[in-house]
This record gives C-alpha cells, sequence and structure tokens, in this order.
RNA sequence: GCCCACGUAGCUCAGCUGGAUAGAGCAACGGACUUCUAAUCCGUAGGUCAGAGGUUCGAAUCCUCUCGUGGGUACCA
C-alpha cells in the first residue's frame, strides 16, 4: 500500500523534475492526518530552492491532476506536510491475501541464497543457565527465527570452552564433593565452585566407581563427567525454550587443528605482533584501538582474544554471507579487538554484526540479588522457566530494548497476572478463534465483495495495521530487535480487544456483515499467532 | 581517569532512518458482564522526555558539555 503511494508521489516528482532520492513516507500518529504522510517538501525545499508549502502544493495539484483510485483524500498541511487518505477499498483488498498465505503471511525471501550464522549463548559447561544466559538465548533465538522469516538460512552455534582455567576448578569442586561424600577429608578449591549441582555429579561418579578414585584427583574423570552432566542440563534448559543449536564449536579443536599458531603467523606477518615482558602482544594501536592487548601470557596460555580471532577467522572461512554474535555487556570491550584484528587479516568486519544486551537484574522481595554462577546464589533459568512458562519467560526478555538493563522482578513474574502482556496477546488470539466458532458458516465461502463493509475506522485502522505485518518483519532485520513484533503484537491486540468491545462481530440479523467482519477477524488470528509463532510463543485456542 | 550503554508519568518501559497534540501496562480513582470468554473494554488523573547549550522549518530522537545509573577498563572468560 505504501508502495503503491511511493509509485503515484514518484511519478509526480519526476514529472515536475524534483529530485527522487529522498522520499520518506510514514503511517502519522494522528489519524487526522490520513493513512500515509510525506515531509518531502520540508526535507527537499532547500535541494528544490523553493517554500516547503509551494512545493507541497505544485506535488498536491499533480497528483489530483491524474486518475487514480488509490487515494481518497490528499491535502498539504503547512509547514509543508502531505497528508494522504486511502480509498478504503484499497485496504480490504489485500484481506484475501492474508487468508490466502495463512501461516506464510509475513514471510519474505529477501535472504534467500544467503547463509548466516548465529553465535548465542555460549556459556562453558561450568554451571547451569543463569537468566543473564536466558536473555543471551532468547535473543539469540528470536533474531534467528527472524532471519529464517526473512528467507536466510540460518545456522545456530554454541561456542564453548572445555579446557581452560575454570574447567579445571571445576573439576577439583568436584573432587572435593566426591571426597565430602565419601566421609572423607576435602577441601574445597580457591574459587570453587559451590553449587548443589556439583554434588550431584560427584554423586554419580560415586555410583560408578565409588572409593576407587579417592587417590586420583587428577583424574580426568571429574572434569569430564561434570561437562557432560552440565551439557545436558544445558541443552534440556534450552529445549523448554525450544531452542536447540545446529552446531557445538569447542574452543579445543582451534588448538588442535593449528587454527591458533596459523592466527598468530599471519599476524606476525603483518607485523602486528610483538614480545614484550614475556608475553605476547597484539598491535592494537597499530588498527585504530586504545591500546595494545596481550594474546599469549607469559606462562604460554593464550588469552580469550586469540582463540576468539581464530575462530572468527573459522567463521569466515566456512563462508557465510553474515555472522551474528550475540553478547552480554561483559564482552564490551573485547569484540572491537577482535573485529580490528580479522580485519587485519584481511577480512570484511561488515559480515559480523555484533549484538551486545544489557545485563539482567534479578529483583527478589523488592531488592536486587548479586548472582554468581561460581557462588550458585543465582536463580537458574531452569527454575525460572518451570515457575513463570517457556512463553512468559520467552516474551518477557524480548519485549525491552536489548541495550536496556533488563529488571527482573521475580515475584511479578511468577505472579502470572495480568501485569504480563503476554496473556494479553495470546488472549487476543483465543477470542479471534473463540468468534470464529460461533460462526456456523464455512470460512472458505464467503464472498469476497463483502468486505466493502468494512468501512468504520476501527476496522481500517486494523485491516491497515494488518498490512504492516510484513514490512515490521523486514525491519528487523535492521534493527536485530525482536521487540519490534512483540510491541507490534501487543499494539495489534489492543486494537482487536478494543473492537471486540465495541462491535458485535457475529451478528444473525446482518448476516453479510458478519460474514465480512468474521473475515476480518480471521485475519487477525492469523497475524497474532504469526507473530508469536516467530518468537515461538504458543498461540491457544482457548484460555 | 578512559571507553560503551542507559536516564521518558509514582513504578516497569514503548516511541520506527528527526515530524504535527510524547504513548502503553501496573498502581490510584470512576464506570461497563442476562451479550461472540470481563485474562477484556471505556473514562479521569498523572510529564520541564535528567540538566544546559548547539544543529534546523521542526529534537525525547542527532552533536557537545554537566550530573546520575550500570557495565567494561587484568598476562580472568
Amino acid at each position: 500500500m505504501k508502495n503503491k503511494f511511493f509509485d503515484i508521489l514518484s511519478a509526480a516528482l519526476s514529472e515536475l523534475s524534483y529530485p527522487l532520492d529522498n522520499i520518506i513516507i510514514q503511517i502519522p500518529k494522528n489519524p487526522n492526518h490520513g493513512d500515509f504522510t510525506t515531509n518531502y517538501p520540508l526535507i527537499n525545499s532547500k535541494k528544490i530552492g523553493k517554500n516547503p508549502i509551494e512545493i507541497a502544493e505544485l506535488i498536491v495539484n499533480n497528483i489530483k491532476e491524474r486518475e487514480n483510485s488509490l487515494i481518497k483524500e490528499i491535502e498539504f498541511i503547512p509547514p509543508g506536510f502531505i497528508n494522504i487518505k486511502i480509498n478504503s477499498k484499497k485496504f480490504t483488498n489485500e484481506l484475501p491475501n492474508i487468508i490466502k498465505e495463512d501461516s506464510n503471511y509475513g514471510k519474505n525471501k529477501d535472504g534467500k541464497d544467503k547463509r548466516v550464522l548465529v553465535e548465542f549463548v555460549s556459556a562453558n559447561p561450568t554451571g547451569p543457565l543463569t537468566i543473564g544466559h536466558g536473555r543471551n538465548a532468547i535473543l539469540g533465538d528470536s533474531i534467528s527465527r527472524i532471519f529464517e522469516w526473512n528467507g536466510y538460512s540460518v545456522e545456530r552455534e554454541y561456542y564453548f570452552n572445555n579446557a581452560g582455567r575454570q574447567m579445571r576448578v571445576l573439576g577439583k569442586s568436584v573432587y572435593a564433593r566426591y571426597m565430602e561424600l565419601l566421609g572423607l577429608d576435602f577441601q574445597i578449591p580457591d574459587g570453587g565452585y559451590e553449587g548443589e549441582y556439583i554434588k550431584s555429579i560427584s554423586k554419580k561418579i560415586i555410583d560408578k566407581y565409588g572409593k576407587s578414585l579417592i587417590d586420583d584427583k587428577d583424574n580426568p574423570i571429574f572434569k569430564e563427567s561434570a561437562e557432560q552432566f552440565i551439557f545436558n542440563d544445558i541443552k534440556k534448559t534450552l529445549k523448554k525454550l525450544g531452542i536447540t543449536f545446529d552446531l557445538f564449536f569447542n574452543e579445543n579443536d582451534l588448538y588442535d587443528n593449528n587454527s591458533i599458531n596459523n592466527v598468530i603467523n599471519e599476524l606476525e606477518n603483518k607485523n602486528l605482533i610483538y614480545k614484550k615482558d614475556g608475553a605476547t602482544w597484539f598491535k592494537g594501536t597499530e588498527v585504530g584501538r586504545d591500546t595494545d592487548r596481550v594474546i599469549i601470557k607469559s606462562t604460554g596460555e593464550p588469552t580469550y582474544r586469540l582463540p576468539d580471532i581464530a575462530y572468527h577467522k573459522n567463521k569466515y572461512d566456512r563462508g557465510y554471507d553474515l555472522m551474528v554474535d550475540v553478547f552480554g555487556a561483559d564482552h564490551m570491550d573485547a569484540y572491537p579487538d577482535v573485529l580490528s584484528a580479522i580485519k587485519s587479516l584481511g577480512f570484511k568486519e561488515e559480515k559480523v554484526r555484533v549484538l551486545i544486551h544489557q545485563f539482567v537484574t534479578i529483583l527478589k522481595d523488592g531488592s536486587p540479588i548479586k548472582m554468581s554462577t561460581r557462588k550458585a546464589n543465582f536463580i537458574s533459568l531452569d527454575n525460572l522457566i518451570d515457575e513463570v512458562s517457556a512463553d512468559v519467560t520467552r516474551f518477557f526478555f524480548i519485549m525491552r530494548s536489548m541495550n536496556s538493563h533488563l529488571n527482573f522482578d521475580i515475584d511479578i513474574a511468577k505472579e502470572e497476572s495480568d501485569i504480563n502482556p503476554v496473556f494479553y496477546i495470546q488472549y487476543a488470539h483465543a477470542r479471534c478463534c473463540n468468534i470464529i466458532k460461533k460462526y456456523d458458516d464455512d470460512l472458505d465461502k464467503i464472498d469476497i465483495n463483502v468486505l466493502d463493509q468494512l468501512t468504520n475506522e476501527q476496522e481500517t485502522k486494523m485491516i491497515s495495521k494488518l498490512l504492516q505485518f510484513p514490512n515490521i518483519i523486514k525491519k528487523c532485520i535492521i534493527t536485530l530487535e525482536p521487540q519490534n513484533i512483540s510491541n507490534y503484537l501487543s499494539e495489534l491486540a489492543s486494537m482487536l480487544h478494543s473492537y471486540y468491545a465495541k462491535e458485535r462481530v457475529v451478528d444473525p440479523k446482518n448476516s453479510s456483515l458478519s460474514d465480512a467482519r468474521i473475515y476480518l477477524i480471521n485475519a487477525v488470528r492469523i497475524v497474532i499467532k504469526n507473530g508469536l509463532s516467530l518468537l515461538k510463543i504458543s498461540a491457544p485456542e482457548k484460555m
């Protein structure tokens, strides 16, 4: 619809020989300003060298002179806006398309033949996922889904490290609990993990090996059992949210297949590396960073930046058209180093999009809880899902912009009250379903001509809203904010509820109007369902 | 100190690449169920968009500074 107006406007502009490169068409907030508006005269008046209002008038007159069935009213308003009202019939004409496309309505093929890799979660297997990981997981998965809806071929990847210091400490912690459970002397290592789950792991080891390992504290069985146990746990939690990964990438492989060394050599060839104080440094300052960074410690162990560089190189080598990294705010300082290194290795930086989300503050009894996996004083993501359902969890994490801190009030989330907008949207869907159930005839047999009766303001606005859905999904590719979808759905649900309260849909006394309205309701149902499905939130037919 | 976000109603937050009168929900107050489900709707009240400059026809939105909050600033990940 917008495109059609765009064409009409462009035609007028070229006839007036005005520039065509700066055309913005918007949907005005104020309904008195019509269905669409453009500020073209205002932003181009300098270039054209005329008064905005003068330009507006010329454009409007030009459009008026020509025949078109799309525009019902067109006017220019000081200081230089052009507002148009669309023939409501043009809106209703689009409705059958929604019904026809059904569960595909909103999808597009813009990303056809493009492969995108979305890396997210990437929590090391040292403990259950926290609520913070939950934000990352749901954000990453929702973004993957947005790509899918835009026709991209998407791979979800989980990057992990099972070889570092943290994992060694984990193994030691398991050993300590193993000894404890056997009633022997034990000592929790410095900075060891204290969660209950450690004991569960130790117990499993006892079940299997008994006391045979008491003098074998460095036996890899401790670390490996822990890793296996925890990873299963993590996958189980993710599955509850409907998230599965296509790939698990082990950082260790980068060492085994020499990628790390190769990166060092390449950087060395580019003269971006030097030794100082026994460590190996990356010349960040050479590539526009504030400071140089250690990439290999004097102990010979790389810092996390080095494998990260190798990892990204690996992704490039796999030939993706786009790579998305979803990180928590704690990576803020690290990724620019990685990107600049990647760039200096000759890769295109633009192929990587780094999404940084802020942290989640958990509020309980009104005050924030400090969380640490190590101290195990966190509320696990798994617990949260069990308490408030996967739907609510998913919605809660994407309804806020990723770059604002999220206050997660446990007490409110648990309440499952009407505070939570996900119910509002789901209820709108259930309502549509219920109305449709009350309708006796066959939806497929409705004569499309009856749709002309959908002329009241609420109806026109709602149809216009439905028609925006595909654009919202396209827009999300630019913003990569799933929030755009949840906002849209809330607005649509609100329109539906309001309409429902005011107008009778199925009215036996007026069957032709009923037909038209039920047709509309069915379209609303489809759009809400598709939106929720994109977000992997259920759309109940009954509540 | 330096870097990056954020600061919008009492609370939690929307606000699209700058647009016309800044919006929801919760909380408060007043209404609406013999009706297609009231998990809903309608109305009232609530604002110096942190503050100060700047850019321009026009700023919550862009730029600069100040203040405040969070995060980062390790040879931790």
